[in-house]
Order: structure tokens, then C-alpha cells, then sequence
DNA sequence: ATATAACCGAGACGGTACGTCGGGTCTTGCA
DNA sequence: TGCAAGACCCGACGTACCGTCTCGGTTATAT
């Protein structure tokens, strides 16, 4: 199990990284996932092939690092202009309108799955996710899963505050909320809009059976 | 256009069509997607490399062709058969219980996904439609869409009977059932079974909201 | 041993194989022999594949096949017309003066070989046959051996008439004439002219040695 | 011009370069030049195809380089050995009687000529020098011609010891003495023997007229 | 202050697969 | 049955990238 020479990572050129990055990210944007190449990736970022394969294990893995610097990015932005982001990383706002407060936060998500500058490497990622599982639960772990406890959290909030019955699972609920959207957003199969956003929150909440008041 | 000469495919060989079909099928079940190439798929099916190139575009055509008449064949068995189908692609149960029904098709479909055998060509055809719009739309049309539409009916019907509220729209009461298997499978995040479908047809059908009467 | 279905040649399509003599030898004058294709052979001349291989065993073949072709026809002409033929095909002139009756069929050999329409082809089938024993010894048979033989012919009766000596060999003598040509032509050593023709003829019939009477 | 990347020279593989000679020559050599391909050379050397492409341009490009380094490796231990070379490529011995020393060297040619080993490959170089005129550039500069200055260092000895005459063209003296073999070798018309030889000598020296002390 | 070890750019290398071309065989439908 | 048409299996083409491997050259500590 000798690990084969693992290299100094003190000494790592910070220089290449970044340009390995950003390199990675535009000829994705630029031409596909798929006709995206390390020697591409290289020749582009003004770097040896070497130094690619020296710190990754594959062109998933150099796409998925991009990302969450870009993401770590955003997020510190966000902390540093100290704001409750909307659609961002950090935090569900708690109006005490639910409903409206999941509007709010869906319909910011249709935006970014709508944005077309990081449609093409979003879904390269989660593409190749879906087909490589460690590359899937790193994507998950990193990028997804931050975001779905923050739906955790507002609707444990709404439950303690009785807006959301006690017997939900918010993990379930949760997923019939953004489920949903990504599922268009991934098959294409409808449009993904506002009104789509509002459409799935008004049933998620109210349910499909008639209410017994109305 | 693209003349660049059509086949003729009156004359094609049907002995060839099957043998890719096959041969396209066993290799990504054995070795990937990603493993599986033309060049493998030829030699398997014993057939040269330009019959595949001269009938199909790419990998993924072939791959979805051999589903597609995979599922054909499977439809037409099940209509011979007779029988309504319960998780296959015939018709929704209706027997009054619309809970019930639901669980009895969403159950189904878990078992689906989780079937080991299917399971990797699946999702290579889903990875590669995430990615390519063309395939995907052909995806959504010939193997998802089909399978809605059963969802629409069957809610309608609960509508007319009264079992769903009128203001409900089926389409997206339909992707608020469907979406969330959908999600773990592709996903991966958290594992998907009965207990799962069971859950996500009760938070469907009751809504997050308390009820009035409870 | 079964010759593998002899086609009946009594039922072959005249205006097929005319047309393939003509569009093999278009093609080999327009692109060059190798990239002269049985299959543009065929669509060239609006005829089948399986009809060229009916009747031909290779693209070699072909071209031979049109060059005898060509070759007779001319011979024909020339009969016709009644004349003997200067660098053609027919008899080599003997005015009593050997030199000059050499020369003059030398020179008509060297602007045959320099005659840019039918060098190409002309190159490509010596070529083939210094590859091929097979097609080598067609070639020599049918288009090389024929015209040796006149030069046997009018040497002898150069003997006859005392204008060379007793103790020469006629077919010696006439690869001294033939092969300088020959070989320029070949190999591209050095420009063949008319020059060079008289040159040839002039060292060999003198030889190189000091004359006793000189 | 063509810049299209032109590769490193002196981070050239030896190794590589040496395999592919081999390669090719054992492969013209055992299946014949036409049969032989690039891809069974890379094979064969157990190299890459690319290495192949990256350094020639064709394979007849390949098979010309195998023959010089062959040559020139032939070349130094000849000059090694120090002795004039026979058949070889050194020198035509000068006895003070020229028709000895040319049939001497002739004959050599002859057997080197039919040596069973080296002619596939030299029948298919010259083949493709026919055709291809910068190939037979190439062979004729490299490999012929300094074969032929030999004969014009000797005959114009011969001419200063007054053993030829002094009107002689040695360019065309030694064509008259080389393109009979040649062409009997090219053409296969009759067997290339060291009669054969003997007689060009002689015939070309004495030349075909009478002579006046005969 | 200088060795000496790493990363780094560059790119040659042995490979695999690509998508295309053409070879030679076989089948179909027309004359 | 000959023929035009062209699908078929196959082998090779020349190209694109893969991931590994030298090669100098530049840093950047560790003597």
C-alpha cells in the first residue's frame, strides 16, 4: 500500500491551481464536459499535464474542486457582506410565513439552475456523479447536502412553532420540496419557473386530500 | 440538410440490429458505461464497427435503442399478458384507496431502480440525457413520459371521485410523488425504499400543514 | 479445386467493361494509382462492385486489362492506316543505316515515355508488376516483350547485311539499347531526351574501347 | 508553411527509432511490403503507432530510413575493415584491365541483386521510388548514385590510361554497363546471372559494329 | 552560500478507442 | 443470370487523449 511518492503539498504552486481551475471551468462552459480534456485543461492553464495528474485523480475530480472553491468563494462573500443570503449558502429566512419564506428561497434556486453560465459544468458534475458514486457523495457532501440541512432547520423551526404538524419528517418534506425542482431542472421535462416554485410549495403544504374545513 | 447518404433500411439486418441491442446491453452491465465501447459493442455483437455506425449517431443511441425495445417488448408482453401492470408500464390500480394505490405503484417502482441489473445502463442513459439535451428529450419522451401520463389519469380520477381536492394541478402533484425516488436514486443521498415511498405518498397526500379537523 | 462458379463469360456486358477500362484509367491519370479505388472505379463508371470483381482479380488487373486494350486498338489503327510504325508498335525501319534507324525508333520511345497523359498509369503498372511476379510477368508478356522482339528482328538482319558483327548477341544488344531508357525513365536519374537516345545508341554500337583503326 | 508542431529531436527515442527499422524490415521481409502496415510495425516493435507517425511520414518514409541506416552502418565497417569493398560500396578496383574488374563488380551486383534477403524490401522501395518521386529522389540520391560515381571514377581512369576512348561519355558508358542488370532485375524479363553480366561487358566495351582489324 | 531536492513546463512515449475508408463477399430487385 | 446497388464483416488508416515517464529550469529549504 505504499502511496506511491505523495506529493508536498507545501509546495504546491498556488499559481497552476488557480489556473487549472479556471481553465477547467471556462472549456467546460465552452465546449462540454465531455469534449473537455486534461491535455485541453493543461495547455490552456499554461501547465504540464503532470502537475494535473500530481493533485487529482480525474477531470471529475479537478470540475468538482472549481466548484467548491467557487462556492467557498461566494459563501465567504456572503458572510463577509453579512446578509442572510436568499437563494445562496447560508440561511433560510423565518418571516414566520412559511409558505412564503419557501417561495422565496425555491424561487431563488430556479434562478441559479436557470443561469446559464454555470448550467453546462453544473450538470457535467452532476452527471457524472450519477455514474461514479464516490464522485456523487463527494458532490452531495460538498455542494448538496449544506443546502438541504438549512431546509432542515426552518422547518424544524415551523414545527416548533406549530405552522408544520409534529408527525412530518422534515427530511421527507424537504425532499417533496426541492425534489420537485431538480427533477425538471435534471430531465427537462417542464419548464422550471417561479410559478413552479409556488405551484410546489401550495401543494407540498396543503397536501393533495381536501381539507376537512374546506 | 445532411444528405450524406441515407441507408437504405429496408435492407438492414434485423440478425445485426438484435446482436447490438444485446451486445450493448451485457457490456455496460458488465464493465460500465464509461468501459463500454463501440468498439467492444462490435466485436460482442460480431458485427463490424460501421453497422453501428451507419444506423446509430453514438453510444448512447444504441444504448437507449436497446432500451427502448426492451421496454416495447416488455409492454407487449404485458398487454398480451393481459393483466394490469403494477410497477411495469401499463395502468395505475384504481381501487378506491388512493393511498394505497400509490404506495402499492411507488413501491414498485423502488424495487425498479434498485434492481442490480438494470441499474448501471439506467443510469448511463439518465447521465448522458443530463448532458445531452437531443438524448435526454428522447429519454423523457419514449421511456418517463409514458409512465406520467398513468400518474394524470389516475388522479384525475381520484379528482372526479373525489378522493383529491379540485384545485390541484396532477401534473405536480404527480412530480411531488415522483420526484423525491427519483431524487434518492439519481442522487444517492439517503437510501430508497418502501418505508420511503410509503412516506413520501403520506406527506404528499396530507400536506405539511396541520389539518384543520386534527 | 472448384473454380468457384466461372462467370459465363459469353453473357458479359461489353458496355460494362468498357466503361470500367475508361474510368480506371481517368481515375489512376487523375488522382494516382493508389488513390484509385475498386469503388470509385465502380461508381465512376456506373457499374457494381461485384461486377469488377466478377471479372478481375485486382485493381492491377483492371488497369492492365485497359492498357492491352488500348494497346491493340492502336496496333489495329496503325495496321490500318498500313505503315510501318515509328516508336509505335509495328516494325522497326531498316534503311540500311542501323544508327539512324535506331535512333529514330529511340527517339519515338523516349517521347512516349515522356508523354505526360499516359505516365501515371504508365508508372503505377510497371510499378505494381515489379511487386507482383504475377502481374510483372502479364506486363512483360503482353506489352514489353513484343516491342523487344522487333529490335531481335531488325538486329538479325543487321547481321545478315555484315553491319554487326557475327558474334553479338541480338537480345544483349538490345537491352544495351533499350535499358539506358529504361532505366532513366524509372528511376528519374537524369532527363531523358532525344539526346541522350542518339547518345545510347551511338556508344553502344561503337562500343568503349579504342577502334584499331582509330 | 506547415508548422503543425514539429516534434523534438533530441528527445528522439533511439530505442524506438531502432525497433520500428527492425520491424519493418523483418515485416517487408516475411509478408511483403504490401501487406506489411503501420500499425503491424508498431505492433511488432512494440511502440506506439503515434512514435511512428510522429517522426515519418509514410511507410515507405520508414522503410528508405531502415535501408540507409542499414547502408551506412554497412558503409563504416566496410571503410572499418579498410579494404575496397566488391559488390559493396567502397571502390571499383582498378587492375589495369577494366572488363575484368567490371565483371568483377558486376557480377557482384548480380548476387546482390538476387539475394533472397534483401529483395522484397528493395523491389517494394524501388516500387514505391517509381510512383512517388520524392521517395525515388531520395533512393536515387541516397542509395544509387554514389553506387554509379564509382563507375565514373573508374571509366575515367580507364580513359586516362587509354583503355577507352577519349569521346566516351562515362554517364552513359556506365548506364550501358548498369541498366541491363537493373532491368532484367526490375522487369524479370530472363535470370540475372553472372553470364549475363560477363556478356554486357563485354558487348559494351566492344560495342555491335564491326571492327576494322576483325 | 550552496547543494539538493521538490515542483514545474514541456512533451515523447506505449496504449486504447475513435470515426472513416476501402476491400472483398453476399443479398435484393430489376431487366 | 448478369447487373446496379449497397449492406455486411473486417482490417487498417491517421488522430485524439489517456496516464506515465523523462527532461532541463526554477525555487526554496536544509545544510
Amino acid at each position: 500500500m505504499a502511496p506511491h511518492k505523495a506529493p508536498d503539498s507545501t509546495r504546491r504552486s498556488d499559481r497552476s491551481r488557480r489556473a487549472i481551475h479556471d481553465a477547467a471551468l471556462a472549456l467546460v462552459g465552452e465546449v462540454g464536459y465531455a469534449r473537455t480534456t486534461i491535455e485541453g485543461i493543461a495547455a490552456r492553464a499554461g501547465v504540464g499535464k503532470q502537475t494535473i495528474y500530481r493533485w487529482w485523480p480525474s477531470k471529475a475530480a479537478v470540475l468538482m474542486d472549481a466548484f467548491l472553491e467557487t462556492a467557498a468563494r461566494q459563501a465567504a462573500e456572503a458572510a463577509g457582506a453579512g446578509g442572510a443570503e436568499t437563494g445562496g449558502t447560508y440561511e433560510i429566512p423565518d418571516t414566520g410565513d412559511l409558505a412564503a419564506d419557501l417561495k422565496l428561497v425555491l424561487r431563488a434556486t430556479v434562478d441559479e439552475l436557470n443561469d446559464a453560465a454555470t448550467e453546462a459544468p453544473m450538470r457535467a458534475l452532476a452527471a457524472e456523479g450519477i455514474v461514479d458514486p464516490a464522485l456523487g457523495a463527494q458532490f452531495v457532501e460538498n455542494l448538496l447536502e449544506p443546502q438541504l440541512q438549512l431546509y432542515v432547520t426552518r422547518l424544524r423551526a415551523a414545527q416548533d412553532a406549530g405552522q408544520v404538524r409534529a408527525d412530518i419528517d422534515p427530511r421527507v418534506a424537504l425532499e417533496l420540496l426541492i425534489a420537485p425542482l431538480t427533477h425538471r431542472w435534471l430531465l427537462r421535462t417542464l419548464p422550471l419557473t417561479h410559478a413552479y416554485a409556488d405551484a410546489v410549495v401550495d401543494h407540498a403544504l396543503g397536501g393533495l386530500l381536501p381539507r376537512a374545513g374546506a
